[in-house]
DNA sequence: AATGATGAGTTGTCTCGTCAACTCTTGCTC
DNA sequence: GAGCAAGAGTTGACGAGACAACTCATCATT
């Protein structure tokens, strides 16, 4: 790799300026779900999956691809959810298998106003400040860093 | 606050392949530090905080207030930079008070040497695929965004 | 039907970060 | 100058996430 070893001052400004803005950003998320709804971003995440799986059950591995955590993170997470009655592990299939994770009556509820209030979170702190063109520019750029980062 | 709680499929997507990159570009970043040099992100953090200060010495709430940490996870994070040989904690002023955090000559050496690698992977990872139009759409967010959030 | 390979899910362990409690210093006030 | 409030730094306990080892089921092969 050549090194070239620097960036200019504006660069370096553009690149804490962003960072920065990424850092404050997710904790704002964060705050208002946990003060909303009590729940962490994690727990957030866990939600939003199984509320959008078509029949509302998904398999541990599943959550954990579309999620991009370690298996055995969300196994852990699962553990806290049932515990706080927001999720089920069923048996699904054989005895002692127990595949096909799913929200409880009050884990589905809590998604639906949870995903609300982000929605208007989102549209509050991105779009409202954000014109089509850099949104669009943004796009652009999001697109281009996936296909050569992506596994 | 208003309810309005949807957002279109179009802004869904925008959002998340947005936090995508994101999370993509900090998983990579994190990966070259560590695979090059060891350290994690936080440590990264602290070694450019102390190699930017002016006389290289620096106390423990200044380093928690530029980097935005908890106190306590500064000094957690010194412990173990200390005995990975990394910063001395040094007593200056008043005994038992050990204010004033420096690098070791190993930990310079190696902040030196991360911080040009890191460079590298900036400019690689973002502004070589950054067009003008996408810099300053980001740029113009970014700074919109820290001014509404900043505490 | 027994064997072995693969894959799903779980569990234990270690490190990191947060929160709250604590010690000691500094500096103010009477 | 004695007492006390504010601030600096540390520590311990707990929760979360990464990694590796484990159990059990499924399925192909013989």
């Amino acid at each position: 790799m050549v090194e070239t070893g620097s960036l200019s001052p504006d660069e370096w400004a553009f690149w804490d300026t962003w960072m920065q803005a990424q850092r404050l950003l997710a904790k704002e998320v964060d705050r208002i779900l946990q003060r909303d709804f009590g729940i962490s971003k994690a727990e957030f995440g866990i939600l939003v999956k199984l509320h959008a799986a078509p029949d509302g059950r998904m398999r541990v591995t599943d959550l954990a691809v579309t999620l991009d955590w370690e298996k055995s993170r969300v196994a852990h997470q699962l553990t806290r959810m049932e515990r706080r009655g927001f999720v089920e592990r069923s048996e699904s299939g054989a005895v002692g298998r127990r595949t096909g994770i799913a929200l409880t009556a009050p884990g589905a509820e809590l998604a639906e106003r949870a995903i609300r209030r982000h929605a208007d979170t989102i549209r509050r702190l991105a779009f409202d400040r954000l014109s089509p063109e850099q949104a669009a520019a943004i796009a652009t750029w999001s697109e281009d860093l996936i296909e050569h980062l992506a596994p």
